[in-house]
DNA sequence: GCCCAGGTGGGTA
DNA sequence: TACCCACATGGG
């Protein structure tokens, strides 16, 4: 039997209640955080961050300030670091000059003059700049991820090699467009798709959606 | 040693 | 548009 988008979403909060997501202490923290885990492990990212913090440098001006080999050096076990140190420039960059650093003020911004400007950055595509929407700036917006499209596909919701825009359309369109409840839904995916919802593993005996598989 | 992880941008046909 | 590749560390 093929479930509907709400009953996955139902099932996963009934068996994993609320996730409290993003893992971060401020806003910035989910936007830099947001760029650091791109492809990469969290426990990677979470290094990256703490070396970040203890060195001051989590926060706008800090970042904007410090020299592009020391953010390298701090942000090197999260990997890609060059690649990221230029895109965490890039970020705060824009963050300094659009609104001085205060999150707070984008929330006052035309949601989608603000995504697409986001999107507009070098180094920031559509699931970085969800995240960063949703996460930090606090929109109604569901983030896209590779767990979402692989939970979706298995159950047949979404083709496997399904595109970004296409899933989140198919989320805006099946769910209520609340920030808190798209929240919850998309950090759902990635607890279920953590545990059990690896690229290998095709099959999951434990999961609390496996009463839907039927492929 | 090999595969994978909460992507993105650039190059080529 | 549709592929292909570089980017890089750390854990299983």
């Amino acid at each position: 039997m093929k479930p509907t988008l709400r009953q996955i979403i139902n099932r996963l909060l009934d068996h994993y209640g609320p996730r409290h997501w993003w893992p971060a202490d401020t806003p910035f923290e989910v936007m830099v955080g947001a760029i650091l885990t791109q492809n990469t492990a969290w426990t990677n990212v979470e290094k990256a961050i703490g070396n970040l913090k203890s060195r001051g440098l989590l926060d706008p001006q800090g970042l904007a300030d410090a020299s592009n080999q020391e953010i390298v050096e701090l942000i090197r076990p999260a990997g890609y670091f060059n690649q990221k140190a230029k895109k965490l420039k890039i970020m705060v960059g824009w963050l300094l000059n659009t609104c001085g650093g205060d999150i707070e003020k984008l929330k006052k911004r035309d949601p989608e003059e603000l995504r697409k400007e986001v999107l507009g950055l070098w180094g920031i595509g559509p699931e970085t700049a969800d995240s960063i929407l949703c996460y930090a700036v606090g929109l109604p917006i569901f983030v896209v991820d590779a767990y979402t499209i692989r939970v979706l596909s298995r159950h047949g919701l979404v083709a496997p090699d399904a595109s970004y825009d296409v899933v989140q359309a198919l989320t805006h369109q099946e769910l209520p467009l609340d920030n808190s409840y798209l929240n919850e839904a998309h950090a759902l995916f990635v607890a279920v798709g953590k545990e059990f919802c690896k690229r290998k593993n095709p099959i999951c005996a434990q999961c609390p959606l496996k009463e839907y598989i039927s492929l």
